[in-house]
DNA sequence: TGTACATCAGTGAACGCGCGTTCACTGATGTAC
DNA sequence: TGTACATCAGTGAACGCGCGTTCACTGATGTAC
């Protein structure tokens, strides 16, 4: 079937489309390293590109400018937050256990990609419109994914799809909050880190002891 | 007493201090106003100075550079916001009147002072480290003073100070979330504003209701 | 397999621009007598 | 009140710098035969 001449990968070199590939993701981590200490609207081209080990005017082969760099970004940092959902749907069992679930499920994901998550906290209330809006998509999105899964619960199954809407909401806020806390501890200081998850564990362990007095009340 | 010659105010002019005082205040204004679309990293002394109507050279006279004046303008806009804080306290009722009440002073407040609640919203996990403490340190201080309202109440005289101080974290953050929420709404929609608004009253009504189970709970 | 040409990721120099900061200055305001 | 000097908020020009973007280029990779 394929007559062509041996491969680069026989040859175990790299075709000219995995390097350039390679290059793309050295400009994508390089901006996340950088994202670390500075806020995208700081961030030069040029830095990136330095940080990168690459001419300024390669960034052009890549990205129409740092707008564009800043949307992959987006997107490529809630690929992660995506895989946390749903390793919590997996387990299906009650609220409780989902409250505690969640909490270590997310703080292990924040400590696994914390340049992404910082840089989505950095950037969600602040910087440029398309990347704040892109965000809150993105959110918006795992909002309502949890809200069909609450819907499964025996006893919400009767909710409004606007009451689950609002406790999913809040719960995707507190956890943002908590993600928020975990990345502003100063490191090695685990009793801190501690608190903090103490303190989200309580805050939505208190939202889902209101949630069954919630039907008498409407 | 005084045998000084007629004072300034006597010829209706105004001294050097005032003018002084009122350049300072065109400085910060300028700048709130344009943090109004941008975030303060992407904020340029010259830019704030335009603004204003004085030279580049003329900040110098006010601030030793922007860092300075981005703390001033922390401390400054945080005043409503403690205005407002004293506003609910002056109504000891219940949490359930709370609840509504808060949201309505609130929401209030961010349209009185949409600038200085955006500035604070974009900087609170971006940009300036130093920026970004002091607003930690103002929402730290505004929940501690809710904490101790919280202790007044009857029914959560007992509680513990770690758990009046988880709830009110949690009523802190869901504000600020609201606030967030209030802000990016488009101008000229008072339907989506609405929704906002009441998705956060039934929030907080949700994280009343979860109290009174608290308890039985520890 | 070898050759001749095409493609194109990355280069390096150049550009004009807005930046933060400095400096000697000006002229209105303030003070001493 | 009038005068002579001091103060100092704001000016305007100048500086060196890093920026984003462009351009013709190079040389390794890819393709056709």
């Amino acid at each position: 079937m394929n007559t062509r001449t041996p491969t680069r990968e026989e040859r175990k070199a790299l075709t000219r489309e995995e390097r350039k590939a390679l290059t793309r993701e050295k400009l994508m981590s390089a901006a996340l390293h950088l994202l670390d200490e500075n806020s995208f609207a700081g961030l030069s081209l040029r830095e990136v590109t330095r940080e990168a080990g690459v001419s300024p005017a390669a960034f052009y082969r890549h990205f129409d400018d740092m707008e564009e760099l800043g949307l992959v970004l987006v997107a490529e940092s809630f690929r992660p937050l995506r895989q946390m959902i749903r390793e919590v749907r997996e387990d299906p069992s009650r609220i409780e256990h989902v409250v505690r679930g969640s909490v270590e499920v997310l703080v292990h994901q924040v400590h696994e990609n914390r340049l992404s998550f910082r840089f989505i906290t950095r950037e969600r209330f602040s910087g440029v419109p398309a990347i704040r809006q892109a965000i809150a998509r993105e959110l918006q999105l795992i909002a309502s994914e949890l809200a069909t899964d609450f819907a499964r619960f025996p006893y919400l199954s009767e909710w409004t799809t606007e009451d689950l809407q609002m406790i999913a909401g809040l719960f995707v806020d507190t956890s943002v909050s908590t993600a928020e806390a975990i990345i502003e501890v100063p490191p090695s200081t685990p009793e801190l880190e501690r608190d903090v998850i103490r303190t989200a564990e309580q805050r939505l362990r208190l939202i889902a002891l209101g949630v069954p007095a919630w039907r008498s009340v409407r």
